[in-house]
RNA sequence: GGCCCGGUAGUUCAGUUGGUUAGAAUGCCAGCCUGUCACGCUGGAGGUCGAGGGUUCGAGCCCCUUCCGGGUCGCCA
């Protein structure tokens, strides 16, 4: 039981105190963050979020408070009324905001009384995740927690405001929708009212959004939850947020532009990041050559190099052969890392490429006086030097080829990039390289399903060069769509939309839709495409992943105040969880596990 | 669904070739201490070694199964 707060009123946040309130009267309320009992004087750390300050109880001048603050433990939330004073000299903490004063303590109430926590409440501290996650509300205390929801509070505020001034208006969007199978897996809402029937949570409010600009809101935004039923990663989780937005009467230029400059602005009044406006635009296909990646991290070199020509008719089998099945054999140098690099680190590499259905990695560590490798004796002398000259090769280098297909060729060196930079590090979290990635395929080819899908979603628009190969070899059709990526991280997307219904006709046959099949998924957005729409398009940002790189951190959990574990429940509420019988029987529900 | 890593005191970890009563730091409790700030000193309590099974004279350690967590591939229009 604690004590009541009756009469008492807060009159500043802990950290909000200085030097210059010297002398006022003031109450402080917060966590008893750590106690110092020197036997004649007690000094208590009180924190809140605003930060921690010291308060004093001295044995002499007030016995009576100072027997209370001896029972003052760990987490206690406490309020305090004293004097701020100065500290002498010797005494003042300049590791501390407040550390030049401190309250002497004239009422000590304890409001509530706490149980050991379970965990540190310090910065960083490196507490199992599932302690930490059972219970959030005790990690949430850390200060570095704190930091990253109040930055995620400030980016959204940010985002507001912007939108707001640029004529955005910020409109609501169903959360109970429909189901559309084309995509991640939806996550299901059983219908009391309608038996056997479900709605969907939304993976993103798209159709609706579209159906907006329908409407004439001419730009509408909002930052909303979305939900897809997939498994997790640290930057992926089943609910999420996103700043979405979409815009009528605009080409690709304007769509970019406004969002680059909010992210310019963003940056600078969140984390006082000066970022250069335009950003850099790189066609995908330049970003999968140069980097092996549609989202390349752009903060180093280590870049792709397309050997092809060189090796089509060597010796090595390997290479020769993945050539004339109409693949490719590229090389990334790894300057310097022939010297740094032990095998064992190399053998690992070529682990890791396997990971990403590369067959193998050949390597060449280039030494003053020669080359070390294996496969050197399928080179004659001059392929040999053609290759290293094309790599740049200098003493010290590791050069690595992948060759296969295009596609693992890219990802298995993308990601040997990614790795080569980290362990030379390379990758400043401060540091913050963004680009657009533009001009992405309309459509890939789902080898399972033996058709096309559309890569971002099927109402993206072809680039108007690129429409008459829908007919011919839509494979090859580039989209007005595009991404912003952040050092080597999606932070969001969009695209021009299709507003012609001809246009829209033929997506879904080269999606292997019906008609039929088209109208009872989609025919409510085909239906209001009838009655006048405007040209339109927009963009998401992952508003999560955006917090977590400008906060510096590595998973997207760090910045979600009750985020879910890889497994998608939540460990400190239990959820998902069965339920009654009684509601599966309204719900017409029958379990069959 | 696959692969990799992890689970030992409240917390973070150590634990040798399988061998006595499973340790350290920190936290917690008690006592002492009037300027600390990760206060200090002294003492104390605190363990289902994730769970189950097996091998063995003997298992924290080896084997099998399983649960939990993390990373990742697939998946994520």
């Amino acid at each position: 039981m604690g004590e009541s707060i009756r009469g008492l009123k807060r009159t500043h946040m802990c950290a909000e105190l200085g030097i210059n309130d010297v002398g006022k009267n003031v109450t402080v309320m917060g966590w008893c963050h750590r106690t110092r009992n020197l036997g004649g004087v007690i000094f208590i750390n009180i924190r809140d979020r605003s930060g921690i300050i010291q308060t004093v109880y001295n044995d002499e001048s007030d016995p009576e408070i100072f027997e209370k603050a001896g029972t003052v433990r760990g987490e206690y939330v406490v309020a305090v009324s004293g004097v701020v004073s100065k500290r002498a000299p010797e005494a003042v903490n300049p590791e501390m905001a407040t550390g030049e004063i401190e309250i002497i303590a004239k009422e000590l109430r304890i409001l509530s009384s706490a149980e050991t926590p379970p965990m540190y409440i310090e910065e960083n501290s490196d507490v199992n995740e599932v302690t930490r996650l059972k219970y959030r509300y005790i990690d949430l205390r850390r200060p570095d927690m704190q930091r990253n929801l109040m930055l995620r509070h400030r980016i959204s505020k940010i985002a507001r405001d912007y939108y707001d001034e640029k004529g955005f208006l910020e409109i609501e969007t169903p959360m109970l929708t429909k189901s559309t199978p084309e995509g991640a897996r939806d996550y299901l809402i059983p219908s009391r009212v309608h038996p056997g029937k479900f709605f969907a949570l939304p993976q993103s409010p798209q159709l609706f959004k579209q159906l907006l600009m329908v409407s004439g809101f001419d730009r509408y935004f909002q930052i909303v939850k979305c939900f897809r039923d997939e498994d997790l990663r640290a930057d992926r989780q089943p609910e999420f947020t996103q700043i979405d937005l979409e815009m009528s009467f605009v080409n690709v230029d304007d769509v970019l532009s406004v969002n680059e400059e909010f992210i310019k602005r963003l940056f600078k009044e969140a984390i006082n990041v000066d970022i250069e406006t335009p950003l850099l635009r790189m066609p995908y296909k330049e970003a999968m050559e140069r980097f092996g990646s549609d989202k390349p991290d752009i903060r180093f070199g280590l870049e792709l190099v397309n050997v092809s020509d060189l090796v089509e008719n060597c010796g090595f089998k390997v290479f020769s052969d993945a050539v004339k099945d109409g693949g490719s054999v590229r090389a990334i140098n790894a300057k310097g890392c022939g010297e740094k690099f032990k095998r064992k680190e190399i053998d690992a590499l070529v682990e890791l490429v396997k990971t990403y259905k590369a067959k193998g990695m050949a390597w060449i560590v280039v030494e003053e006086n020669g080359l070390k490798s294996s496969i050197t004796k399928f080179f004659s002398e001059d392929e040999m030097n053609a290759i290293l000259q094309r790599v740049e090769a200098e003493p010290g280098d590791l050069i690595c080829f992948v060759a296969d297909k295009d596609q693992v060729v890219f990802d298995s060196l993308g990601q040997l990039r990614l790795e080569i930079a980290r362990k030379l590090g390379l990758t400043d979290s401060k540091e913050f390289k963004l680009l657009w990635v533009t001009e992405f395929p309309l459509l890939e080819y789902d080898e399972e399903e033996k058709r096309y899908v559309a890569k971002h979603h099927p109402f993206t628009s072809p680039m108007d060069e690129d429409i008459e190969l829908l007919d011919t070899d839509p494979g090859k059709v580039r989209a007005k769509a595009y991404d912003m990526v952040l050092n080597g991280n999606e932070i969001g997307g969009g695209s021009i939309r299709i507003h012609s219904q001809d246009l829209q006709s033929k997506m879904f046959k080269l999606l292997g839709f019906s008609e039929e099949d088209a109208w009872a998924r989609f025919g409510f957005l085909l239906e209001a495409f009838k009655y006048g729409t405007p040209p339109h398009g927009g963009m998401a940002f992952g508003l999560d992943r955006l917090v977590m790189l400008m906060a510096g951190r590595s998973s997207i959990r760090d910045v979600i105040a009750f985020p879910k574990v890889q497994n998608a429940s939540c460990l400190m509420s239990n959820a998902p969880d069965s339920v009654e019988p009684e509601q599966l029987k309204e719900l017409h529900i029958k379990l069959d596990l």
